[in-house]
DNA sequence: TCTGGGGTCCTAGGACCC
DNA sequence: TCTGGGGTCCTAGGACCC
């Protein structure tokens, strides 16, 4: 097998640097301290990606803008342009599609390539991802890594080893020598939590993953341990697979309010108006939904989230808006339980009037009333009847 | 570290059944 | 009345990717 991984450089600057210069613009964003950004006002304020000179002042994808421009002040902030942004990815797609009927997209900015039945048409693999490269270089105007290997892990992995405008190969002879000197956050698949608990461990690079003893990162890791062991291994037999097959699994929509929802009339438009694009994608996919789920973000940044089975499949904006509303209200009781849970273990410490609900003061009423006994654990024999 | 939005997969624990 | 094990389904949460 040969498999090409094309992955295209700080993919939204890119293109939208590329835009802007066909579009008669003197600046090159890539040349410059650079991001592509949400609105701060919005509170979507984060670097989606940025340029290298930006990337040189320390500037991180996922980062707030508040952080970088701390620092880079003179950071130029340009907004995301999403429908540009497909166009890009779809001229890609095309232009494999001249290589090998077998491409996959596996997101907006990168595609697997199935080199293997091509080879006999185009010759060899590396002069042939040079002149992909190339092209999409003159014709499309953005740059990108090309990695290639005998597996779809080894190529992505290929593809990261240096950047940007970069063809490398990373054959299983390779691996030792190019991949194991990394350090283990580089792994696909390995992210801040697996690579936390892996430096407790003392395993820091690649290679000392590779040559770890598989039952003793079961042992700490279950099933994702021999995930790990295999990938730090080069090993892999996933196979591209072209177009949408298998089906995508679910279909979702969120949004980030720009201001903190504290009413519950507000909360459930946010959602309806998300049910009805969620329903909109749903019906033009011909997709019916099983199961619905909904997940709330605090201003805390924490999250809950609450799904139900359906009794039938379905994709009417109304029937799923039901199951989203009683999800909702069911979350706001919890809420509610979890508060009375609270108050009434306070209460029984310090008493009752140690807590008094704001609206009371100056009311006239008082805050807690009703009943003839202090204990309730005596109740009087006209509620018995 | 603290304001994106779109996904996938795994696991634990509880309910329920036999 | 208590005990037991195995299987399935469901939900919540957390890991990862781009």
């Amino acid at each position: 097998m040969i498999i090409f991984h094309i992955d295209v450089n700080s993919a939204y600057l890119s293109w939208q640097a590329a835009y802007e210069l066909e579009n008669g613009s003197a600046r090159d964003l890539r040349t410059l301290p650079s991001i592509i950004g949400g609105d701060q006002a919005k509170r979507h304020g984060i670097v989606l990606a940025k340029s290298l000179p930006a990337k040189k002042q320390g500037i991180i994808t996922g980062e707030s803008l508040m952080e970088a421009r701390l620092k880079c002040p003179s950071l130029l902030v340009i907004p995301p342009n999403y429908q540009l942004f497909a166009q890009c990815s779809e001229a890609m797609y095309e232009l494999l599609l001249e290589y090998s009927p077998h491409v996959q997209r596996y997101s907006v900015d990168e595609c697997f390539l199935d080199y293997t039945a091509s080879q006999r048409l185009f010759g060899d693999p590396e002069e042939t991802a040079h002149t992909i490269r190339n092209r999409i270089k003159e014709e499309l105007g953005f740059t990108v890594n090309i990695g290639i290997s005998s597996n779809k892990l080894l190529a992505k992995m290929g593809g990261e080893l240096q950047k940007p405008d970069q063809v490398h190969t990373l054959f299983p002879a390779e691996v030792a020598e190019k991949m194991w000197p990394l350090p283990v956050g580089d792994l696909f698949m390995v992210g801040r939590a697996t690579r936390k608990k892996l430096k407790r461990l003392n395993i820091q690079t690649i290679g000392a993953l590779a040559n770890s003893e598989p039952a003793f990162l079961r042992l700490h890791f279950k099933s994702y341990g021999t995930l790990l062991w295999q990938y730090a291994n080069g090993i892999d037999d996933s196979f591209v697979r072209e177009s949408n097959f298998p089906a995508q699994k679910g279909v979702g929509n969120s949004t980030t309010i720009s201001f903190d929802v504290t009413d519950r009339k507000e909360a459930l438009l946010v959602l309806l108006s998300l049910t009805e694009k969620v329903a909109i994608r749903m019906r033009r996919k011909k997709a019916l939904g099983q199961v619905v789920a909904i997940s709330i973000k605090s201003f805390q940044l924490e999250r809950v989230s609450h799904q139900r089975r359906l009794p039938h499949p379905c994709q009417s904006t109304r029937a799923l808006y039901e199951v989203v509303e009683s999800l909702f209200d069911t979350y706001d009781r919890e809420k509610d339980a979890t508060l009375d849970a609270t108050m009434d273990r306070i209460r029984k410490r310090y008493g009752e009037k140690i807590l008094i609900r704001g609206c009371f003061p100056h009311s006239g009423i008082k805050s807690i009333q009703g009943g003839v006994a202090e204990n309730d654990d005596y109740p009087i024999m006209t509620s018995l009847l």
